[in-house]
DNA sequence: GCTCCTTTTTCAAACATCTTTAAATTTTAC
DNA sequence: GTAAAATTTAAAGATGTTTGAAAAAGGAGC
């Protein structure tokens, strides 16, 4: 697993929070499933444990990301997707035509970020950059038409 | 005003539909305040016709959007920005803790972009891109605990 | 392992926000 | 003037999120 969650347990515990099978397994949801919204992590979760409430799933989220165990960002008009957090940080490229999200590396963003932060001061939160347009199948393929960015 | 609306009602006609003053009014809403909801651009129409309706402004968007005359994009949880589309495309920047937009030239931007496209496949929709993150003043004056990026 | 206190989860419901719709009325463009 | 399109109005729809209260579970100390 991810060397930044082998002390999750920890972490939370030293924050004044217990440690309770559902936050372990939001957490691992959100491991596995790379970026999902809070539906999407529930589906997950209940695959294992099909008790579990989507109240809970928006509370631990909270604890999880208060504890600096994930993060999220807004990729577009629904609900956050939340991710782990970890030392690469990646950027979301999301499809307007599939809808598919792809994750890659932040590195290459990176150079951009720092000549903005030159010439504005603005300093870009870069795990949270979703960027919106057409994925490779998709401009091959497309009719472009078709397109309906909401 | 703007070289590319000097013949919206054209855009409009050819497109079939008709001219009205509500359409004139968002247009002319959207394009003084840069970037706004719809909320925001029902406001602005309203200083000028109070009876306005929102829903009028969500078709009246809807079909400039069509015709090309605005687009939007999505900088953050709530509802889209729109904005007046023209042959300078710019990025938002959106201060996660002072929740002010700056509009800056996407040309810094697309060095990137075509980096990305090259390497990926991927063709970001350059006016569609917010960039969360601090301004400047935020991160000079700012204590970044307070910071809350819903 | 048991007890007790506190945190956490569940459940159901309400809330918030943004968006769309149906039907009647008004307006545009010919 | 007329037919079609657009706007108004009020309401409902869709989605995402939070809340309150009761029940369950964690964990520190015995």
């Amino acid at each position: 697993m991810n060397d930044y969650l082998e002390q999750w347990d920890k972490k939370l515990r030293t924050a004044g929070f217990r440690i309770t099978p559902q936050r372990q397994l939001v957490l691992e949801a959100v491991t596995n499933l790379r970026h999902a919204t809070p539906e999407e992590i529930l589906a997950e979760v209940q695959i294992t444990a099909t008790g579990v409430n989507l109240s809970t799933v928006y509370r631990t989220l909270e604890v999880l990301e208060q504890v600096g165990l994930v993060t999220h960002a807004h990729i577009g008009h629904g609900a956050p997707t939340y991710h782990v957090v970890d030392d690469t940080p990646h950027i979301h490229l999301v499809c307007s035509r599939c809808r598919k999200v792809e994750s890659i590396d932040g590195a290459t963003f990176t150079k951009f970020a720092s000549q903005l932060e030159e010439k504005e001061g603005f300093v870009v939160n870069v795990s949270h950059v979703a960027l919106h347009g057409l994925c490779k199948k998709c401009v091959d393929g497309g009719n472009s038409l078709l397109d309906h960015e909401h």
